[in-house]
Order: C-alpha cells, then structure tokens, then sequence
DNA sequence: TCTGGGGTCCTAGGACCC
DNA sequence: TCTGGGGTCCTAGGACCC
C-alpha cells in the first residue's frame, strides 16, 4: 500500500505561542530573541517590513520602532509543542516529534477506521490545533518524508497541501534544488555546476548518476523525491542525548588565553549541568576555539573515568589549551562537547581512584543544582568562570558576584 | 544570509593486524 | 631494505538540519 506521511509545520511558530498567550499581538510585527540580541523568529508582518532572522535587535528598535520585541519563553513554547503533538496524536499512533514545532505522522491506512479521507484527516488537525492552541500550521500530504517536507512548505502560512506520486514531478520543477531537505549549500552548488538547478532536474537525473556522483545519503533522497518510502517514521521520543555541546561567541574578538580560558570553564560548566540534568557522563570530551576566520582548532581527550564533574574537566581544557592556542589568532568563539555520553548509572569504578573523586565532585554539584533550582541561577559557579562573568555583566557590581565565588 | 547555538550522521583515511 | 593485499577499528572533520 501506498504510504501517506503527514509533515506539521508551525508557522512563525515561537511568534505563534506569543500570540496565542497574547491575543493583542495578532496583526502586529512581532519579533523574538531579545534577550539573544538577535531575532530568533518574526511574525509574517515583521517580515513584510523587511526584517529577517538573525537581524541585531538594536537595529530593529533604531529602524522599525513599531516592531514589539519580546524574550524568548522556552518553557511555553515546549508546552504548545507538547499539546500541538498530543492533538496529531488524536489521530495518528506513529508520531515523529522532529523538532519543537515539526512533526511526522504515518497516516497509511487510517481512512477505513476514521472514516475519513487522509485530506479531511489533516483539515481536522489543522482545524484543532487552530481552534484549541490558537496557533496557526501548515501541513503536507505525501507518500514520503521527503516530498511531505516539500508539501508543506509549498503553501505557507495556514497551508494544506497534498503531494502525490503521480504530480510529484509537476511540483519538484518548480523548487530550487537548494530548497530540497538534505540539499545544502555545497551540494547545491556541485548541482548547479552541473546544469540541475531544480528538484525536477535532479530527480530526472538516472540512478546510475547520482549513485557516481553523489554520497549515499542523496540517492536515498533521490529515491524518496521520485516516492520511494525509505525514510522511517521514527515514534521513539528522544530521551537520550549522544552529545552535549555549548558554545559562546564574544566581542571583541580576542587572544588573550585568559580570557578564552574562562570562556571555557563557563562553557564547561552549562554544558555539564545539562549532563547531570539527565544523568549522563561523557566518555570523551572535546574542546575547540573558533578563529576570525571560522576556522576550528580542536583537541579531544578520552577520559579515564567518565564524569559530568566541571572541576575535572575544566582541569582537562587547562592541559589541552596550549594544543589549541596560536599566538597572533584572534578568536571569536569557545566551545565544549561532551561525546559517547553514557548513563551515569552505567559507570564502573576504575583502579586508580578516579571515579571516587568524580563521585565527590558530582556529589557537591547535585546539591548546587536543587539548590539553584529553589534560588535561582549562577548561585555558585567555578573561580575559573569568574571572569566570564564579569566580562558578560559589565557594569553591575562585581561585588554580588565575587561573593558566590566557590573555590574548589 | 558575511555567519548564533545545539544537534545528528556519514566518510575518508590513518593505525594496526594478518 | 623494500615490498604485496586485505581486513577492521577509530577518529577528525565535513555537511546538513532546526
């Protein structure tokens, strides 16, 4: 039996929750990512003015005063997430949650049972998620992921559109090959190097073809473009993590290993109480600065004994940083990635001590995250990150600051 | 998109072995 | 001292996504 794939997509979707929450805000240009300095998301009247993603807020509020800038609210946004899903749900049992306001759904066979055409099944959706959230969607009907993606970006915002194997064709001729999910800008370039500007082109490209001049990623794309389901609904909701990264960009740009340093250490820190968050350590951690010139330079450490315990690693990225630091680079980001993260549960002692002064450190810092649950952030942090600090809150009194500081 | 932050997966090539 | 052929495992880095 033919597949039929529903792909959801929120429209706006972070302006959307903020719109929902504050009904005055409908109609009017709206941006998030005040407290990023960066717009995060815009409402489709902020963008009809002419702001786009990632614009500096400053320059918003000096160019198009009229524009409501507001701060993000995660925890909102997880919840409408949340209640946008359980309502595919209502429907569908096979439910990939792809991103906080994505998903796909595997419609296949649920006509007979619902009594409903799979068209009517997604207008029930869209019309509850409309309804009941106050949020506005739009969704694709295809026999693949992949067209299902393409569908539901074909009609934007509110949109409801149906793929079908037959007029995927019709449609793939009228999309830039760079608009095609998994298609980025390196591969689109080789394409278009290569005369194939659209999805058309590439999907009338032979098997033969793409199999020599393409990774094997891409004829799996190719195969899903021409309708071929191979790209699995997956239902599994994600638990686990199997990296765990935080990075900072700062200005000036800077060569002053102190300072990059205690970048670090903060970055180290943030990453690691994400870790104890869900009980995981890492089997291996990397750190990296990021040059002027986007370039990386990087340094990995299998750890002996795994551990989320920051005084550790940070111990770690002090013995490396000489491997990554050059004289006369400047740089502008700080980086740490927790990998092949475990559950902690699942660590085993080690011969020389190791875990048992991994458990100290974990032990404390459990006790520092109910407790800064309860008051609040940045209660206590390492002396190491002490300058991070100062340097992001200039102009408040340091004094606040030098008083949490825990030397460990 | 002159470039923020947080992820995943794939692959070329080196290390090591027979 | 120089030379095959073939296999596995691991890692760094590329490419892509939201």
């Amino acid at each position: 039996m033919e597949k039929v794939i529903l792909h959801m997509d929120g429209d706006a979707f972070f302006v959307g929750v903020e719109t929902a929450k504050n009904p005055k805000l409908k109609g009017r240009p709206v941006v998030t990512g005040e407290e990023r300095g960066i717009v995060s998301a815009l409402s489709y009247e902020a963008k009809a003015i002419g702001i786009v993603r990632g614009m500096p807020i400053f320059r918003v509020q000096k160019d198009f005063p009229q524009v409501i800038i507001l701060p993000g609210d995660y925890a909102a946004y997880s919840r409408y997430s949340a209640l946008m899903f359980d309502i595919v749900r209502r429907y569908a049992d096979e439910v990939e949650e792809y991103s906080i306001d994505e998903c796909f759904a595997d419609l296949t066979g649920l006509d007979r049972p619902l009594k409903l055409s799979y068209l009517q099944i997604a207008e029930r959706i869209k019309k509850e998620i409309n309804e009941e959230l106050h949020l506005s969607i739009s969704i694709g009907l295809a026999p693949t992921k992949v067209l299902a993606k393409v569908a539901s970006k074909w009609v934007k915002p509110n949109g409801l559109t149906v793929i079908k194997k037959e007029t995927a064709l019709d449609f793939l001729r009228k999309i830039p090959v760079e608009k095609v999910w998994g298609i980025g800008p390196k591969t689109a370039e080789f394409l278009q190097r290569r005369n194939i500007r659209l999805a058309g082109d590439f999907i009338n490209k032979d098997l033969a073809w793409v199999k020599n001049n393409l990774a094997k990623p891409y004829e799996e794309l190719w195969r899903e473009l021409r309708g071929e389901y191979l790209f699995k609904i997956d239902p599994v909701p994600k638990t686990v993590y199997s990296s765990i990264q935080k990075t900072r960009t700062f200005h000036p740009l800077t060569n002053n290993p102190t300072f990059l340093l205690s970048q670090l250490s903060k970055n180290i820190e943030e990453a690691c109480a994400k870790a104890r968050h869900y009980d995981l350590v890492p089997k291996k951690v990397s750190f990296f600065l990021k040059a002027q010139d986007f370039k990386y330079y990087i340094c990995a450490v299998k750890l002996s004994s795994p551990t989320n315990a920051p005084e550790i690693i940070t111990a770690l990225a002090e013995n490396k940083f000489p491997e990554m630091h050059r004289r006369g680079i400047l740089y502008r980001t700080t980086g740490v990635t927790l990998q092949e993260l475990i559950s902690n549960y699942a660590v085993q002692g080690d011969l020389f001590g190791g875990k048992a002064k991994a458990d100290k450190f974990e032990l404390v810092h459990k006790q520092i995250d109910s407790l800064e649950e309860k008051f609040g952030k940045r209660l206590v942090y390492l002396a190491s990150t002490h300058q991070a600090l100062k340097h992001k809150e200039k102009g408040t009194q340091t004094d606040d600051l030098d008083r949490n500081l825990l030397f460990l």
